[in-house]
DNA sequence: TCTTAAATTTCGCTC
DNA sequence: GAGCGAAGTTTAAGA
């Protein structure tokens, strides 16, 4: 990875068009060919960028280009999409590299398929003498997280999100409309379940007959521990 | 900013929960207290990070750290959300600090805005003798892209993306309606217009409706620079 | 390989 | 400040 520290000024031509007019950033170009331009604010994301597979190339500035001061010119262009960033670099305060190797990568713990194990394990949170049917139930327009009984033996899909918005309700109507098309299942009633369900979503899904359930998701992790706390 | 480039092992606990082996990365430390852990790969995301603003420790590793190599050990919270990064330090091979100032930002060009403007501009493409009525019709729901007339007089709802999926289809499916339950302006006709619409939301939209207008940018463009070429 | 859904999304605007 | 939609979204998972 090399890391450029440099007063430099940017144009990208792609899917949009941008420029960066002049400033002191950071240039870091990745050993995969990508190239990330960094100031000392914003999250994550970089002011421009290019993804890797890219070329990258150095080429003499123009007359004027020198006249006012740039040193240098880098051709940077996506290989698939022909987006181009041209960077005209002014003056390098630092150029260093260093080989990183390739990274183990990420562990992660603690997201939607976890949420899902979890319910599917305490399936009565959503109403007492609920069974599980199963996870994953296959249709054509995609996989219902959780299909399950209630306790008068009705079936229930239930839909599952971190944050419940109205994409997951349009989603979960969809699943709806199409079991309750077959005559062995329906009626189906839905549930949206999540830790945080916006208002918007909350007031969608009830004006659709869907029920929304709040996962606390520490507690059911705890729960699912001990199930004994179920009744401490 | 302060790029160190050390062997670190990184432990995440906040929204979820996550664990990165020891490995050689790049540590960014912004001015405004960010923190972003690069690798050699992968696009502009960092591998892990924490948003400002944050607070930075530098802490003495505990006795079997240290028998395991662990030369210090950094501490990065979220003040607001209590989320909090553990970066265990090894070996550090670069360390180094630059200030670079406030960044003048970056100018935009051709996202969805300017499709909305161009559309506008060139209603016609809807069909022969539309007008426009106004962009941004405020709903309760949130507002239409361009709301219209069609040659008949008959309204017309537009909602434009840049790449028209099935999300997008359901979004103009509320606007239309909630628009269709206002007898002063029902009838509301759909259009739904990208640059490119993906076959599962085409087929959506058809079921329902929805007419869909594929638009090309780059010929809308030129029209807004030469009206005339129109009739070339 | 392609499509779809999730993301510690981030970002920007409106209310 | 909260909420909602867009993003050069990126990324991961499933068909």
């Amino acid at each position: 990875m090399r890391l450029v520290i440099a007063d430099c000024s940017v144009d990208y031509a792609g899917r949009l068009t941008a420029h960066l007019p002049k400033a002191r950033r950071l240039l870091m170009l990745k050993g995969d060919g990508s190239i990330l331009i960094h100031s000392e604010t914003g999250s994550y994301k970089p002011l421009n960028w290019m993804n890797p597979p890219c070329n990258f190339s150095v080429h003499e500035p123009e007359e004027e280009q020198v006249a006012a001061g740039v040193t240098a010119l880098w051709r940077v262009s996506q290989l698939k999409t022909a987006d181009i960033l041209w960077i005209q670099i002014y003056e390098i305060h630092l150029d260093v590299d260093h080989e990183l190797g390739k990274d183990p990568g990420l562990i992660k713990d603690g997201v939607e398929a976890h949420l899902q194990e979890l319910l599917a394990d305490q399936i009565e949170l959503i109403g007492s003498g609920s069974q599980l049917i199963r996870r994953e139930y296959m249709t054509p327009i995609g996989p219902v997280d959780i299909l399950a009984k209630d306790g008068n033996g009705n079936t229930m899909a239930i839909e599952i999100k971190r944050r419940g918005e109205i994409d997951g309700v349009e989603q979960l109507t969809r699943y709806l409309e199409l079991l309750n098309r077959d005559s062995a299942i329906a009626p189906v009633r839905g549930v949206f379940a999540a830790q945080e369900i916006k208002p918007q979503a909350i007031t969608l899904a009830k004006d659709r007959g869907i029920e929304c359930l709040i996962l606390d998701y520490e507690a059911m992790r705890l729960d699912s521990i001990d199930p004994d706390s179920l009744f401490g």
